[in-house]
DNA sequence: ATTTGTAACGAAAACGATTTCGAAATGATA
DNA sequence: TATCATTTCGAAATCGTTTTCGTTACAAAT
């Protein structure tokens, strides 16, 4: 049994390859009885036509790549499901790569998705990228990039983000509306620009409301952990630092604190509030429900693969193309972990 | 500025291109001084091959292809990481497409991903799959297929599952030892087999342990979510169906089935002892913690690529090959909401 | 009768690699 | 010197498409 190709429907049919190529891509200069033979013929000889081979010639792989620093995170595997909802519908397939936070790693995974000529790269940092050289090669490639969530504003692409700062700021704002006046601050690592932001947010509202703000409340873990959330409290217990309030940059750090709360005896949210990051699933359904900041990744999937193919379609047409920068809004959940009694 | 191909490469030292791309892919029969020159200048070129020229003589592209339902889910996520985990290793990429559970976007997809000559394809059926041509296509385009989670036993292919009827079966025996005696069942849709054999399980612990079976006490909604967990609750209560136990297929209808409880002010598990199926993210964290079975979804994603890499290489090598089937053993983790007082 | 226009098709080049096989050059051996 | 083996290289074929451009045939218009 031989393999289906244009060549060989060609022969069956004896007519030229390039008519069997034009009449199953709806050229007009084909005959509509010929036209009808091959789309009968391919059909039933279950033919399958070669993207390698028709790369060759076009230059487009219809394929993205996807990179994100972990897989099993609610956040970005909301962010693939839009990017692929969006995708599917033009025909584009996604290639998904995970940096697991690494440079390093982020570095190569570049490569290989520049040998596998995707159409386009989709990426959120590692929270310690600090070079910038890798984006620059997507961009020399003439691969179309597009940035998300973790960004750097060094580099001319679309993006789409949130309002980091501002999600923070209303968080913190929420906190003191409800009464707290001392509220620590789990924050994120020092490099990435959204554990920057979030924690700028924090202090702007402290500012607004005249609550001094004071280093020692601010802790930062190695990673957002339960775990390290757990630690984070442990310390500032330990130190008797004073708090009402608990602001942290991750629901997952947020939820490790709690447990540590709960081991002091220390009540949620009677003696103190707590509001987390990210709408986690089933941070509603704990007890007390968590409140936090919601980020939606789904639009903000579909957002990326929008601006890509804008991009896609403005190079086709030779139009001149500006890069976009999306900010979502972010909706704050007001749950019980943070109200008042 | 041109593009840097093997061609460019071969006029710049006045070489052919059969032996440049000789001395980059390690073959025997090139000097090896000018085996130096060519990675000098390759590399200080930053040469990157293209990967769709090499297909056309190759017939490898080092992607697999995977099909799961849904994206957002921490079972499938794990699954995703894990062969994610492995691919790296050996220089695969990973085409991630989702069926929605649909049958017939699952057919699209494979024609998809058969058209991007994928080296392999590993599936998790959709749950209204009963047409197996789609998969028998696969076999005969000579791609590997690797099934896994919701299989086909009727199609021949490695397959990496868990025990679902034991799991069921020890869930389900667990509550008894627990003191239940008229437990519940809010099960998946009749088709996949998972669904089946976990019921089966639960029917044949019933029997093991001399309860009389009750269909009444099996329920079956269209989806697995918290709200239909709360309906089928419902539905229960109003019929006036006893019940102190409760074993459900998925851990988010139990806690849909919970927060029913909760408000019909029936307490677990004091009143009604609960076990769910998949350790879900943070079900550990609810109040109080849900029991479940624990999938080892990563595992289970390593071993689909290991087998998938051991079909490869007996290919290569055109040894014998046979099918594994590798049954997981999964873990009953008995938390809060099934443990008598 | 000549020109023009149009529809339908195919020859040929191109895309960028890999692989087979034979040739040339060199050194070793008889 | 003649023969043989080894090393190193490149010509050529090939993979399966797409796209440009020219050719043919025929009808319509002048």
């Amino acid at each position: 049994m031989t393999k289906v190709t244009l060549q060989y429907i060609a022969k069956k049919l004896k007519i030229s390859v390039p008519t069997v190529s034009k009449a199953l891509n709806g050229y007009s200069d084909v005959n509509s009885k010929t036209k009808d033979r091959v789309l009968k013929l391919s059909k039933f000889l279950n033919f399958i036509p070669n993207t390698q081979a028709a790369f060759l010639r076009t230059k487009k792989t219809k394929v993205i790549g996807v990179i994100i620093p972990h897989i099993s995170h609610p956040f970005f595997s909301n962010i693939v499901k839009g990017i692929l909802d969006s995708a599917e519908k033009h025909g584009y397939l996604i290639m998904v790569l995970k940096s697991n936070e690494s440079f390093d790693h982020e570095k190569e995974l570049i490569d290989k998705l520049l040998r596998q000529n995707v159409d386009g790269i989709f990426i959120s940092l590692a929270k310690d990228t600090y070079d910038l050289n890798h984006l620059k090669k997507i961009k020399s490639s003439n691969t179309i990039l597009i940035q998300f969530d973790k960004i750097s504003k060094l580099i001319d692409s679309s993006k789409v983000v949130i309002d980091d700062r501002e999600a923070a700021y209303n968080a913190t704002e929420h906190l003191i509306k409800n009464g707290c006046k001392k509220i620590v601050h789990i924050r994120g690592q020092l490099l990435p620009q959204i554990s920057i932001d979030r924690f700028l947010g924090y202090k702007q509202a402290l500012v607004d409301y005249k609550i001094p703000y004071d280093p020692k409340k601010v802790i930062m873990p190695n990673y957002l952990t339960d775990k390290e959330g757990f630690e984070a409290m442990n310390d500032f217990i330990s130190k008797n630092i004073e708090f009402d309030g608990i602001f942290a940059m991750a629901d997952l750090a947020l939820i490790g604190a709690m447990e540590c709360l709960k081991k002091h005896k220390i009540i949620v949210p009677d003696d103190v509030k707590t509001i987390g990051f990210g709408n986690w699933l089933l941070t509603d359904k704990l007890s007390p429900s968590l409140s936090t900041i919601d980020q939606p990744g789904v639009l903000m999937g579909r957002k990326c693969f929008e601006l890509f193919l804008k991009e896609v379609n403005c190079k086709k047409q030779k139009i001149n193309f500006k890069f976009e920068e999306k900010i979502f809004k972010t909706k704050l959940l007001a749950r019980e972990s943070s109200l008042l009694k």
